[in-house]
DNA sequence: CAGAGTTTAGACACATGTGTCAAGTTTATC
DNA sequence: GATAAACTTGACACATGTGTCTAAACTCTG
């Protein structure tokens, strides 16, 4: 279980592998930081502490301080790895190329349908995160600057005005903001049939059926119609 | 200060005023509840805590427990403040009279704009509250489903079909719930002058000046052209 | 102004969290 | 297989939190 979610945190896969062939050592700042992440997902910050890891870890508490200065630090890690993956990401897909505006809006749903390129519920917790702390609510404002500055551009490549590009590129992403505050769990197929709809409300263009079929085809997706 | 916030909390309105004249206990329900809610808005649920709040009210911890049976109780109050006031009113504002589908959702767009009818600091502390709580987490869902349902019935009043409507309340919904997850501070009239190109994405109509007069004067509102 | 009811406070028992230190064990290397 | 480096552990000191109980203080009513 641990193994799968190391392997969703890019820079830290197979941390954990390695570490189990190569050395006889339990701990490793990666497999703090690892199910630092899972309780941060599931509960919060508040509940990323030392003595419930060292719990779930089967490791003694004190060890954590060979490998961290404190909790800040473990913190601050979790941070870094937030920023490295959801933003990046965002930013790459909204710049790939694309033919059309639908196309590129194409590319970044991919985003919210491949948890490799966005992991939303981390999201989440980091922005429940911000409500308490100045620095993450500093981190996660910056995040939204570049995110929307991305989309826009997007919209405005394909002929839309400063304002409309930038409102459009608000809900884009509001939308998505708010999915992930919702945190529905929406059937995949019933997800993957609103989307052109979105698309279309999103564009005012009607998505063709290749650019669909494009979209399709990446995300394995079988069309419904027998 | 304490008293500005009290008076944002319909149905504990002036309760500490009163309780100021009418006696000369320094507690009571009303005032751990509204420094409850001060600390939940600011700092997140697990930073609602009795020996804080005691001393933000100048009160001994132990006060605390003539009021309520423990925290939990406590929390629960918070929640049903919560529950009361935003879904309430955002259902209110949806099913309201309107000539057009425009003025309905510019009724909607009310509630983003009046502290009164719907406070998103809230919504987004309770919402990060879920996180860690399944019991919140179901008052949650539940809350988002009836607003989502009015909502839809908005679009649907107005001639568009089920799949039309089911997207477009979720998008009018989600970008709010976005926003509020962003936790920007945007400028008034920078949002004022949004929003009639939100209602256009989310409509695919153009508003009228009369319909934006109207929601205008009912937000004291003056254009800022001279 | 006495007494009943209401509110406040301090002492206690307990739980969970942090971080330091000194003494151990394990692993790789010479 | 001795040694140094990389890890692990338990004891300690301290801080913050919860909830109970008892004694005291305040307020209102008669």
């Amino acid at each position: 279980m641990i193994f799968l979610a190391a392997s969703t945190l890019p820079g830290y896969q197979n941390a954990m592998e390695q570490q189990a062939i190569e050395t006889g050592w339990r701990g490793s700042p990666e497999a703090w930081l690892t199910a630092a992440y899972e309780l941060l997902l599931h509960s919060g910050v508040d509940s990323v502490k030392i003595l419930p890891l060292a719990r779930k870890l089967n490791l003694s508490r004190t060890s954590f301080y060979w490998f961290f200065k404190d909790r800040e630090e473990l913190l601050s890690g979790l941070l870094a790895m937030w920023r490295d993956k959801n933003t990046g990401n965002l930013v790459g897909q909204a710049n790939a190329y694309a033919e059309s505006l639908v196309e590129g809006l194409l590319n970044v749903c991919d985003c919210w349908l491949d948890t490799a390129l966005f992991d939303s519920k981390f999201e989440f917790a980091v922005r429940s995160w911000a409500l308490q702390s100045p620095d993450v609510q500093a981190e996660v404002l910056k995040a939204d600057d570049l995110r929307l500055a991305a989309l826009s551009a997007l919209f405005r490549r394909f002929g839309h005005d400063e304002t409309s590009a930038d409102v459009r590129a608000r809900t884009v992403y509001l939308t998505q903001i708010g999915y992930i505050s919702m945190q529905t769990s929406e059937d995949a197929a019933l997800r993957m049939a609103r989307i052109p709809t979105y698309v279309e409300v999103f564009t005012d263009r009607v998505p063709q059926q290749r650019e669909m079929d494009r979209f399709h085809a990446r995300h394995g997706h079988r069309p419904l119609a027998g």
